[in-house]
DNA sequence: CTCGCGATTCGCT
DNA sequence: GCGAATCGCGAGG
C-alpha cells in the first residue's frame, strides 16, 4: 500500500503550506488532527524531504507537570512555548539529543505537540545518511531523537516558523491514515506523577515509524 | 556558583 | 533489562 500516492509526482501540493489556524487551538486536539499528515523539510540544494507523521504527545500549558511549562515556568530554553502557534520549539536532551514541538495554542496558553515517529516518504536518503543507518531502515526517524536527527533538525531551528517562511511546515494535504489511530500515556514522563497517566500520546497503530515497546506500537 | 537530572538512544548482558 | 553517553537547564544557596 503506497501511504501517499502521486505525492512524488506532485511537490506543488507539498509545497502549500497549512496556516497558522491549523495550530492555534489544544494540543491535544492538534495532536490528533497532525496525524497522517505530511511534515515538510525544504533542503538546501532546493530538494525536499517528506515523511508521514505517524507518533505525537501533547503537552499542554502551565497545569501539565511533564510539560516543561509546568507551573507557569518561562525560560530561555522554552520561550518559544510562550510565543505564537505555528513555530517549531527544539530543545536538547540528555546532552545528545534533540526533540522537535510544534506550537499550539496561543494566546498566552504554552502548549506543544512533540513529533515522536514519522514514516518517510522523500529523501529517505538524505535521512539515512544523517543517521548512520541503511536506506531501507524502517526506524530512520522513530523516537523524537532520531526523528530530529533524520530531519537535520537543532537548536538552531528553535523558533522556526512552520506558518511562514521556515525551512519546514506542514503540507496543506488531507491526513492519510488507514490505520486505526490510538492513544496511550505519555513515554519517558514517569516523574509526573499523575499527569504521566494522561492518555496524550496518539499514533497510527502498527506504523512503521511509531516508537516505544512494541505492546505501545499496535 | 554548584549540582541534580532529563519529553533518549544504543549496545551489551 | 541496565547503564553509559554528555551537557545545558534551572532551582537553590
Amino acid at each position: 500500500m503506497d501511504p501517499a500516492p502521486a505525492l512524488t509526482a506532485s511537490s506543488r501540493a507539498l509545497r502549500r503550506r497549512l496556516p497558522r489556524a491549523f495550530y492555534a487551538r489544544g494540543a491535544c486536539s492538534l495532536a490528533r488532527d497532525l496525524l497522517g499528515r505530511i511534515l515538510v523539510v525544504g533542503e538546501e540544494a532546493g530538494g525536499l524531504l517528506a515523511a508521514r507523521i505517524v507518533e505525537v504527545e501533547a503537552y499542554r500549558g502551565p497545569g501539565d507537570r511533564a510539560a516543561h511549562s509546568a507551573g507557569g515556568r518561562r525560560t530561555p530554553r522554552n520561550e518559544t512555548m510562550w510565543g505564537e502557534a505555528g513555530r517549531l520549539y527544539v530543545y536538547r536532551i540528555y546532552g545528545l539529543h534533540h526533540c522537535a514541538n510544534l506550537v499550539a495554542a496561543r494566546p498566552g496558553r504554552p502548549e506543544a505537540v512533540l513529533l515522536r515517529g514519522l514514516d518517510p516518504l522523500l529523501g529517505r536518503e538524505r535521512m539515512a545518511l544523517r543517521r548512520g543507518r541503511p536506506p531501507g531502515d524502517p526506524a530512520l526517524a522513530r523516537g523524537p531523537g532520531n526523528l530530529a536527527r533524520a530531519l537535520g533538525l537543532d537548536l538552531g531551528d528553535d523558533g522556526l516558523d512552520l506558518a511562514g517562511g521556515g525551512r519546514l511546515w506542514v503540507a496543506d494535504l488531507p491526513p492519510h491514515r488507514p490505520e486505526p489511530r490510538r492513544r496511550s500515556p505519555r513515554i519517558g514522563v514517569d516523574y509526573a506523577g499523575e499527569d504521566a497517566l494522561r492518555p496524550w500520546r496518539f499514533y497510527l497503530a502498527g506504523a512503521a515509524g511509531v516508537s516505544g515497546p512494541a505492546a505501545l506500537r499496535r
